[in-house]
DNA sequence: CGAGTTCTGTACCGATCGGTTCAGAACGTA
DNA sequence: TACGTTCTGAACCGATCGGTACAGAACTCG
């Protein structure tokens, strides 16, 4: 009875995400969003209500295409230092081979931290519970003795591989195998 | 045979810098600058000259006023294990002793790596000869076997640590004590 | 005091911001 | 084919952006 929509929210929130993670929430106009999407800006508003709502689901296709997939190992019950070893090097492998306009993305959470987390209630809560995530990853990985404070040293690690990127993939991926390293001792 | 100036350069780019350093670039309008200044829009030009170079000059102030004193101890001649030790744990003690609005500022540079370096040169450049001065000072206190390694580690975990104050001052706390304590097993 | 210079407040500039409105094209259904 | 609905493009909204022009207040010096 009615027209059907010619494009998926799925694909639009996925064009909008990868515009919001390579320039941040503020950098990103409606222009740019009509741009990527190829969608006008009633239709963006029509589906998704707002920029601020936009940039929501983004967030949550962020965590739920990119980060969990990454992490799904690591959290996986057993897991123990093979696990975290092959997270940090699978980090490392990502900035080392994807193109370098790619990996100076970063990533879109942290990059949120920074840029929103301060004056954005949101913000705060997602970058929160994120590291959180990762802390408790990594705790469930490590032999419980050591397993607080090196869980906060790893989480500190990716942090910093992720800003990192933003400035130079290749010293990003430096260090994320420099962590690798480390962790492999604790074996 | 003029008048003479009513305010010092110094003072204005003072208040401008912390203005930046907690909101950021973008996030922050002339008319903030105006209000923070207690200067008109036309003395900051004539000044200034825009508010890019106020912000260079932010960034020089934050670096001379800030960064650097924090980390002249580590880079003198002869520093060792106890000044990296010390260092991180002046860091812990900065995110932890000062009132949270204050410490949730993070690092200017580290905050300007994330939002402008992947697509502002200026920025750029002064996130990696940040990175890199972190790194030197790291190095050249560690025994030269360990020193490339580590030094990874530390500065990612310094990162890390003005990072995580934008979310928790007392978790980035959290994070420079326990690579203080890291630290410490390597005397 | 008065000349010379600098600083300051106001008002304004075009551009762009996020967001809204609405007429009509496009399409599924009957 | 004709109806009912939805999507789309364009034009527009007030607000704010960084930046400028200019007249006059403020002040130092001769």
């Amino acid at each position: 009875m009615a027209r059907t929509r010619s494009f998926t929210t799925a694909d639009a929130v996925r064009a909008a995400r990868d515009q919001f993670w390579e320039h941040g929430y503020e950098a990103t106009s409606l222009a740019d969003l009509e741009r990527v999407t190829g969608l006008n800006r009633s239709s963006i508003y029509q589906a998704f209500g707002s920029k601020q709502q936009l940039f929501a689901l983004a967030v949550e296709s962020y965590l739920a295409e990119v980060a969990v997939p990454r992490l799904s190992a690591l959290e996986a019950p057993g897991a123990g230092i093979d696990q975290v070893v092959e997270y940090l090097e699978s980090l490392a492998a990502a900035m080392a081979g994807t193109p370098a306009p790619l990996a100076r993305r970063g990533c879109l959470i942290v990059n949120t931290i920074t840029e929103r987390a301060a004056h954005d209630a949101d913000a705060h809560t997602v970058g929160i519970a994120y590291r959180d995530r990762l802390l408790r990853a990594f705790a469930g990985a490590l032999p419980p003795e050591t397993a607080a404070h090196r869980a906060e040293l790893l989480t500190g690690s990716v942090i910093a591989v992720l800003v990192t990127a933003r400035l130079t993939p290749a010293a990003a991926a430096t260090l994320a195998r420099a962590a690798a390293i480390e962790a492999r001792t604790w074996r």
